[in-house]
DNA sequence: CTAGTTGCAAAAGCTTTGCATGCAT
DNA sequence: ATGCATGCAAAGCTTTTGCAACTAG
């Protein structure tokens, strides 16, 4: 081990050996990037390790982030089509897509018992995945502003 | 026009003009191809076509799919986030998707309130994209018949 | 007639893979 | 010590783009 991100590295690890795997400094790095930003893609958490990992791949990135969700991790998020989100694993939660200018945040709400029940008759449902899609209030208020100046 | 795929084609050229757009041979039968499995992926419709278009460009499906999208005929699922599916608009509905056999359904249930309304704060909502994941009814029976096999 | 559409091939972006090297346990 | 992880480069997919030929209105 030759690389510490933070204090709280020894809770990661064994969070990790609980789950079977080897904390290696990659791993412990990765999963402390998801755990303060509570989702992210392959590339932006390559990003935010590149300066402090110089030798960091991205294609670990991409493993790290596959076997942490085939351990029940972190899950994959369907948001955007053509990239993957990750998400660390908490209580239901849904997501809320500005589609202006990108931001994803949580929405906490309790997992909705009246969809629930119309969809169990489909199947056996293992997870629910919720995104609104809109304009966010940051981008609200610009557009406004700028609709006043024309 | 060179390609009639079926005789319902007048409704289809209607919406199409409706929209602004011209109704070509390939619009009319990549629309069809979508009002009839509700919702496909881009290579879906291509295979769907190929053998009456031999000419179709998988180009072509991707642009008018697009196309499609920005002028709300068809809505874009992210279901899996290595491919994009689209979905002819319909009033609201959710996605039930089996994660065994990667069959896509239909959920028809209306607009969850409770959801609506804890969510409306981060911003302005535009559209909202449920999906379950799990295992079909179908799946289920052939993995429990497996089961007692072994 | 003319703007908008199509087909093709090439390019772009995300993700996976194969393999040699290196490390956690 | 050894099986698993990593890094690198190359390959694989889906989707987009540039451009010449064509066509709906």
């Amino acid at each position: 081990m030759f690389f510490v991100y933070n204090r709280d590295m020894n809770n990661v690890i064994d969070d990790l050996h609980r789950k079977g795997l080897k904390a290696t400094a990659q791993r412990v790095a990765i999963y402390e990037v998801l755990a303060e930003k509570g989702h992210a893609s392959a590339e932006e958490i390559f990003e935010v390790l590149s300066n402090k990992m110089p030798m960091l791949s991205l294609a670990t990135v991409y493993a790290t982030l596959r076997l942490f969700s085939e351990k029940g991790l972190v899950e994959e998020m369907s948001i955007y089509n053509d990239k993957a989100y990750f998400d660390i694993r908490k209580p239901f939660h849904h997501h809320f897509v500005c589609q202006n200018c990108g931001a994803i945040s949580d929405v906490d709400i309790p997992f909705c018992n009246t969809l629930k029940n119309m969809a169990v008759e489909q199947g056996k449902i293992l997870r629910f995945s919720g995104v609104f899609y809109g304009i966010c209030n940051d981008c609200m208020e610009k557009l406004n502003n700028k609709g006043r100046d024309d």
